[in-house]
RNA sequence: GGCGACAUAGCCAAGUGGUAAGGCAGAGGACUGCAAAUCCUUUAUUCCCCGGUUCAAAUCCGGGUGUCGCCUCCA
């Protein structure tokens, strides 16, 4: 079986197949780190962390890349406003960005590579550049030169003309033409500068990119991917001077998720209707929000609301309960029910629950078909869970499956916090006892306790259960 | 003006030629001391509309309508 993956390059669903056997190259472009992300910024960050692992857990030995931008001119004058320096500034949003990334289950990049720890590498690129002459200085400003590389709108499928013609942007009088950008800024007074060879200046936003792609993961990357608002200009720029400087196609495979709207508009920074995950998630367990980002497929766009964001916290508390259950029952199983009749049975059932995850991920990773497989085992398991006899290394086997594809997903992992244990159990112990002499006032009065303490008790026929919240 | 995406039940959502997955919510039932959790039943003769191709279309083609996005910093 193959991966298939849709290619905005292409337009279409491909074969995935790696530039280099095994190893898979992913730069995701990052946050700007100027303010604390938004829940649409942090549809990007889940949907590609799940397509990482996913492609780590088919095999392939994936290298991820996703970088910081901490010098353009958001953070000059956030920096400004906050009375900090720019370097001040991303040290703290770098900080909250691990912080919520870690809450929605992101894992961590290989690399998190931040711009000006890389001025040298994009100086070197603009070289090149200059020297290729793709790029031309006017004044300490340099521009790449976009009617010098043929391929120039190809990403984003825009013919050139219509850009000019539409152009809303401010005419510069220094560029050659109108969608020339620029590769390196020069210094205005009171801005942070490093030197080079055309003067004291900074980078321009997509070089970075390019650069820091190179140094990590070589010329050509298997997957380049962000939000769909970077098709054009960002990536269309990345990919114009990248090639223009190597020769090289850039990316294989360019990914681009769905926008998250609110009120059917696109959630974001300047239309000022964002929702950060760090205020919605003291609302709301930061996972509820990846299992809403989970729910639909990643290049479809998704509206935001409350209601929906419920429905996915009753959906993913539904999942939750039966690995819940699972893993209790087999804290409770006595030994020596390892088989039962249907043990062969249930378990070539497992394995086609199996086939049928993998076949729904490697179709451009729908995670919504996905999903539906977890909640179809999750019915046949609570079944199963209700008969008298119950093969041990069914449940253990079930369990496995269930962290298996929780660890590509992002869920199901297992809080530990022994010190309440202990009490909790003392309490469940004492009502135990309430209810055998059918004191139900005690009983109740015990289990409401619990429910303060954020505790739901279940009484099964295995006996009681606990969880949290 | 150019380019593009989307339109499936009350809500969310998969499905790209073979006769409508899954979730949430609602209703009824089972289980339970009561709950919780769970299970069963139930909710789209139909997939925005109109044509066409086909034995067969939610799926392909043409036209239309609506919503959104990109073309400017944005994930």
């Amino acid at each position: 079986m193959t991966i298939r993956v849709y290619n905005t390059m292409t337009r279409q669903k491909e074969e995935f197949v790696p530039v280099n056997n095994n190893k898979v190259g992913i730069y995701v472009c990052g946050p700007t780190v100027y303010d604390y992300f938004h829940i649409g910024n942090a549809r990007i960050f889940i949907v590609f962390d799940v397509i990482r692992r996913y492609l780590e857990w088919r095999g392939y030995d994936v290298t991820y890349v996703q970088n910081f931008t901490d010098i353009d001119d958001k953070m000059i004058k956030r920096a400004q406003e906050l009375g900090i320096t720019v370097p001040e500034l991303a040290e703290r949003f770098i900080e909250a960005y691990r912080e919520d990334a870690g809450a929605l289950g992101v894992k961590k990049a290989d690399v998190h590579p931040r711009a000006t720890q890389h001025i040298e590498e994009i100086i070197q690129l603009i070289e090149t550049l200059m020297e290729k002459k793709m790029a031309y200085n006017v004044d300490g400003n340099v521009y790449f030169d976009t009617q010098a590389y043929a391929q120039y709108g190809r990403l984003s499928k825009q013919p050139l003309e219509e850009l000019e013609a539409g152009a809303r942007v401010e005419v510069d009088e220094q560029k050659k033409h109108p969608l020339d950008f620029a590769l390196w800024k020069k210094q205005k007074p009171g801005e942070p500068a490093w030197e080079s060879p055309w003067g004291l200046g900074r980078p321009g936003w997509h070089i970075e990119c390019s650069a820091m792609s190179m140094k990590y993961l070589g010329d050509t990357i298997d997957i380049h991917a962000g939000g769909p608002d970077l098709v054009f200009p960002h990536h269309e720029n990345e990919k114009a001077q990248s090639e223009a400087a190597t020769g090289k196609p850039f990316a294989k495979y360019w990914l681009h998720a769905g926008y998250l709207n609110i009120n059917k508009q696109k959630m974001s920074k300047s239309l000022g209707n964002f929702l950060t995950v760090r205020e919605l998630g003291k609302e709301i367990d930061p996972l509820v929000i990846r299992f809403f980002m989970l729910s639909a497929h990643y290049r479809n766009p998704i509206n935001y609301s409350p209601e929906l964001l419920q429905q996915a916290q009753s959906g993913l508390e539904r999942l939750n309960n039966v690995v819940y259950n699972l893993r209790h029952l087999l804290t409770t199983l006595p030994a020596g029910e390892e088989e039962t009749s249907d043990t062969e049975e249930k378990l070539q059932a497992l394995q086609a629950y199996r086939e049928r995850f993998i076949v729904a991920m490697d179709d451009d990773f729908n995670t919504a078909d996905a999903l539906a497989v977890l909640f179809d085992l999750a019915r046949e398991t609570n079944t199963y869970l209700k008969k008298k006899e119950i093969s041990r290394t069914v449940v253990a086997q079930t369990l496995q499956f269930f962290e298996e594809v929780g660890s590509i997903l992002g869920f199901f992992t297992e809080k530990e916090d022994s010190e309440l244990d202990e009490r909790i159990n003392a309490m469940i112990a004492e009502r135990q006892e309430a209810r055998a002499r059918k004191d139900w006032a005690t009983a109740d009065a015990i289990r409401d306790e619990l429910v303060a303490m954020g505790i739901i008790l279940e009484d099964t026929p295995q006996g009681v259960r606990w969880r949290r919240k």
